[in-house]
DNA sequence: CTGTTAGCGCATTCAT
DNA sequence: ATGAATGCGCTAACAG
């Protein structure tokens, strides 16, 4: 349906003057007259006039527009990364086209097309916990759109990645379970596929060979991060010949399908089973016992990662730097441990 | 730095013929021989080839995108919805432009701008709480944009809305409450500017008044949903002479609060004081006692209007249609009642 | 300071 | 079945 948008030239011919004019007007450029400027400055007001970014684009091959992919964003804190970094976006004069994969490699596939429709002038991307093929991402690299990895990381790609300290917010959250007298603690862990997995698995490692506790194969887990299969796995630990006394979880929603399975179960937390999360959900405050877990610093990820997409998109190709840039994070100790 | 970018020139140049062939091959156009067609697409897939929507935005005067514009996306329910909308958008062969207005209305207005600039061809638009000048809006009409509200809608606005059935929800929660024995139900509304307040006040009076209980002033508060301010009125409700023995919170965020300082406040939930909420969040299922709720169709609410705006969209402006499509809405009753 | 011209990448009409 | 020419709305290089 929709009519027929204002431009440049119905401005031009209702004032009778030549669209350059018009347009150096509405850019701020110098050299137009300060009468003439007002009064094309007026008439675009009056007509509502709004630029159309479509021809704007084409000419400058530049879009003024960031992409975000992020694996999921309705119960974790990817929306608050979104939000952080399309402040710092905005500020620079960059809008954002977000796209969510679900979790899913295809979806997360089909996104990256509708970012290279869009033409973005660069990427940020927070991988789905399926995904092991990173063509799709290289796709970006081969047209020279710059691209910042975040939180969910891929290893193998030299690009800027901005990711939390988590070998250290692992070892934080392990040894203040160990300090709370836990001998036998187990760690329910991500797909092996995910740097986070690796890098937090290193930290509970660490943690108990600091302290002379033995590392038990049987106390780890892996899994595939569907909040549902959780309970397998809380299961297989009740049922132990040993039972561990604590459970380190990957994440804030893992640790708090467990919180809230271990009360199912009757088993009393932490005295029976202490439980430590990593990201500071909201529903963490909210559960009960509340939740420990490792706090991390939400938007400055997002902040960073968007002043490491702009710092690649403003420099030459020859002189691309791929810092990782690794984020402090901080122990929140509550009731759950 | 971007790098050249393919286009069809550089096909046709490379295979001898002319960017019309080019453009007619990968359009899947009936005149192309079968032959050609396929050296074509062969070469545009090797080349990595993307179109260009600036330029066919530039010709068709559709962008084929559409947007949404939610109040906010971090604790409540507006990710779902976006999702689901997405999913129906992308359906139809739209992408989607979302937009935040981190309930400030100066963001909104910025917001509107973005939708303008990135030339949507319609929009889905949830206001902020703050939200009372409408000139933002009807410059989408103006510039025959369709729009759809959904959720949080512009009453005075003659345009396509979605709501939940938000009377007969706060009846229902209310009538539930009676049903327990409560004979002093508070009610913390949202500020009046909004039509939800309004309607799931007169749910909540029309309840009361069916089973033959006082409509007491006293025991009704609006507020601007700043879960800070919850702190305020619990303390003005337990502090009255008679308190209250159950309270009807406006949405499960403000219940959520209400519930944790009624526990610091060490009040019996549900004995002393009951509390239902609205909208299903995923922390009132976790918070114990488990929320008491009003479940909005959520799915149904994105893909309703994304419907309703593709069907303007398809339309002449001449036979617009301003349909209020009211979902059903479903009482969870859970243990904070 | 302002008008004229060209061209961004593509779809489309008109030729052939 | 294909090529050439035109134009979407705008900016920028070139004239004046």
């Amino acid at each position: 349906m929709a009519k027929h948008q204002i431009t440049i030239i119905d401005i031009a011919n209702q004032l009778g003057i030549s669209k350059s004019t018009v347009s150096r007007a509405l850019t701020g450029h110098q050299s137009v007259h300060q009468h003439t400027r007002e009064k094309v400055l007026a008439l675009a007001a009056e007509l509502e006039y709004e630029k159309n970014m479509f021809s704007i684009s084409l000419i400058k091959k530049s879009s003024k527009t960031l992409g975000i992919i992020v694996p999921e964003f309705s119960r974790s804190f990817f929306p608050q990364i979104i939000i952080a970094a399309q402040k710092a976006a905005k500020e620079a004069g960059y809008d954002m086209i977000i796209a969510q994969s679900n979790e899913s490699y295809e979806t997360e596939l089909a996104n990256t097309k509708v970012m290279l429709a869009h033409r973005v002038d660069g990427v940020l991307i927070s991988m789905t916990r399926e995904t092991n093929n990173y063509d799709h991402f290289k796709t970006f690299h081969r047209k020279g759109i710059p691209i910042v990895f975040f939180n969910r990381v891929c290893e193998e790609m030299i690009v800027p990645k901005v990711v939390v300290d988590d070998f250290d917010g692992a070892f934080l959250a392990v040894e203040h379970l160990i300090k709370q007298g836990k001998k036998r603690i187990a760690h329910l862990s991500g797909p092996e596929t995910l740097a986070v997995s690796k890098k937090r698995k290193a930290g509970y490692i660490k943690a108990l060979e600091k302290y002379g506790l033995p590392v038990d194969e049987d106390l780890i887990i892996h899994y595939d991060l569907s909040i549902s299969k959780v309970k397998i796995y809380i299961n297989y630990f009740l049922n132990l010949e040993k039972r561990p006394d604590a459970i380190f979880a990957i994440n804030d929603p893992t640790a708090i399908e467990l919180i809230q399975l271990l009360k199912a179960a009757d088993v009393k937390i932490p005295k029976e089973i202490a439980v430590v999360g990593f990201s500071n959900d909201f529903a963490g405050s909210i559960i009960e016992p509340s939740l420990t877990t490792v706090e991390q610093p939400i938007n400055e990820i997002g902040e960073t990662a968007v002043k490491l997409l702009l710092d690649q998109i403003d420099r030459e190709a020859k002189d691309w730097k791929a810092p990782t840039i690794m984020l402090k994070t901080n122990l929140i100790i509550r009731n759950s441990s």
